[in-house]
DNA sequence: CTGAAAGCGCTTACAG
DNA sequence: CTGAAAGCGCTTACAG
């Protein structure tokens, strides 16, 4: 195919041996030696194959990385995450999306054997059980979203954040507050829903008319607002579990001839860009997204580095209220 | 490191030979052989060496993917197009960031020496020839948004689609329309900007005052409204080189107490999925990015499978006008 | 300082 | 139908 070692040996005299010394350099190589080495590899344009190189050391100087999906803002400042601090490492990546389903999971592990030094799984949607029957057993792994035994756990703080907007919607005056949750079987979704319910609970509110249930996509968001809009007693607040459901019902409302936030106060989860731009700009919760992303990469950094799994405690990143204008509390940026 | 086929072939009482046959249905293999072997690397939790499989079969199944970035709303487009078509034909994807700067470029594709069976390099920053030094000379390798010779070519109508823009101001009445270019040295912004004189002179109308340079980022779109509001004759229409500066310009002009579009027209480039969420609606230049990604890797697909280096004609996708209602047309979406 | 050789984990003609 | 062997392109003790 290419220009082999072997190639770049045979011009410059020497042994493979010698080339690879100098290309790595590694080893004690006579100055002359070194000098006609590089000029002849250059001359070449010789690049080492990395498979091989790879095969030899067991190592890959790669991370792989299985996510549900790779597109839309959420997973996009996630690779920015997971890329800047892969960069920063000299390290590159393999991606793979994996739509759902412990095939596809199986499929992508499958394919990275051997190619990887290290994996970033995202499981919110997938069963413990299943990563755990997928994962390699020796490679190093972090999960995020999800608690697996034996890898290490990176999550962000969903019940302290639905929680926190929660008490915040109370503190503005509202009573009906209703929650319009992930996709069932999402453990996102299930710790906002459960981090809202306390705090509902707590003030002595009944939830029971008023949660439905989305699947993360704007047009389910929409849907929703609408049910509850269409039900008995609608609510005087819509907290959408995450912040595209949250788009989808200020479209509903305003669909509606509902004002927001005059009317109804609206808020989201996740805090992404799209959200600074609304008008109203949107009140969410602040996941730092590109810090679970960099996150991961040092612990599996760490891990590879000194041969342990990557396991250890697991790691919840703090989540933090966004408040703008979409609320109706006075002072938003 | 990991359990390998020649322990599959001692517990199983085979040559590794055989269970590689197995593995990959190739050759013809006893049942009751065949039906051992499967146990027994079920049993083991058995996964092929992807590397070690590379270097005999010199096939990876796995395309390079080479971006400025891999965020913002375009790369996070761009990858959800090939993402899309590499799992539809069995590909993976290895990606590398490579911000600018011809070393980066160089460093990313050395790394992918032998791991890839192709290449998707994005480049309407990298001057051609630095292209060219850098693509190795023997792997099929698509090339975005630039042009290098002995390489297939994808782009985007650019200058047709700010032609269309620049028209259908003119239409609209406008006369005095400005335009914030994109970065310069970047070919996309280059061709936008020609696009945009081209109908301007074509209608005798100088833009000598009506030009200012950003970088594609929302804060240089601010920037560049603030100055062609203090000029000595303001436009009355901006048209920003994409999206992200129109936001910006927006932003500035209602900070200036201009109101979009009664006092000033504003449209961008691009069509990312903000636009629709503004208030106006943003009118901008539909650019199918997602086809793009596919079409990337279906070329690529096809050079490898052909053998043959992936060249062709080169090939420019058609964008086309979306009117909202930013730019005070009567009938937006 | 340099080279011959073994080995990384596979695949694939070539024999049998 | 099955196995022994060479080979993919590297790295790395081990000699010298």
């Amino acid at each position: 195919m290419s220009v082999t070692m072997r190639e770049v040996a045979r011009q410059a005299g020497v042994s493979i041996a010698t080339v690879s010394r100098v290309l790595n350099g590694s080893g004690p190589v006579g100055d002359e030696t070194r000098a006609r080495i590089e000029a002849v590899a250059r001359a070449m344009r010789y690049v080492p194959n990395r498979a091989a190189r790879s095969l030899s050391t067991s190592r890959t100087h790669t991370l792989g990385v299985v996510l549900p999906d790779l597109y839309g803002d959420f997973f996009s400042e996630l690779l920015r995450g997971l890329d800047g601090a892969a960069r920063h490492h000299r390290y590159h990546l393999l991606v793979a999306g994996a739509h759902g389903g412990a095939d596809a999971l199986a499929s992508a592990l499958n394919a990275m054997h051997g190619r990887v030094d290290g994996l970033v799984v995202m499981g919110p949607d997938v069963r413990a059980d299943v990563l755990e029957a997928n994962l390699p057993p020796r490679l190093p792994a972090v999960v995020l979203g999800a608690r697996v035994s034996g890898f290490a756990a990176l999550s962000v703080d969903n019940e302290g954040g639905a929680a926190a907007m929660t008490r915040h919607l109370l503190a503005l005056g509202h009573r009906r507050i209703a929650h319009v949750a992930g996709a069932g079987g999402n453990r996102d979704a299930a710790e906002r829903l459960a981090g809202y319910r306390a705090v509902m609970a707590a003030a002595g509110l009944a939830t029971d008319d008023l949660v439905e249930r989305g699947d993360f996509t704007e047009e389910s968001g929409y849907a929703a607002a609408r049910r509850l809009l269409d039900g008995a007693a609608p609510p005087d607040a819509v907290f959408a579990a995450n912040d595209a459901m949250a788009v989808g019902a200020m479209s509903a409302l305003r669909d509606a001839g509902r004002r927001v936030p005059d009317d109804l106060a609206v808020a989201g989860f996740d805090d992404i860009p799209l959200g600074r731009h609304l008008t109203p700009a949107l009140t969410s919760v602040h996941v730092p997204i590109d810090t679970l992303g960099r996150r991961a990469v040092e612990r599996l950094q760490a891990a590879v580095e000194d041969g342990d799994g990557a396991a250890g405690r697991p790691e919840i990143l703090p989540t933090t209220l966004v408040v703008r204008a979409s609320c109706g509390a006075r002072a938003g940026p």
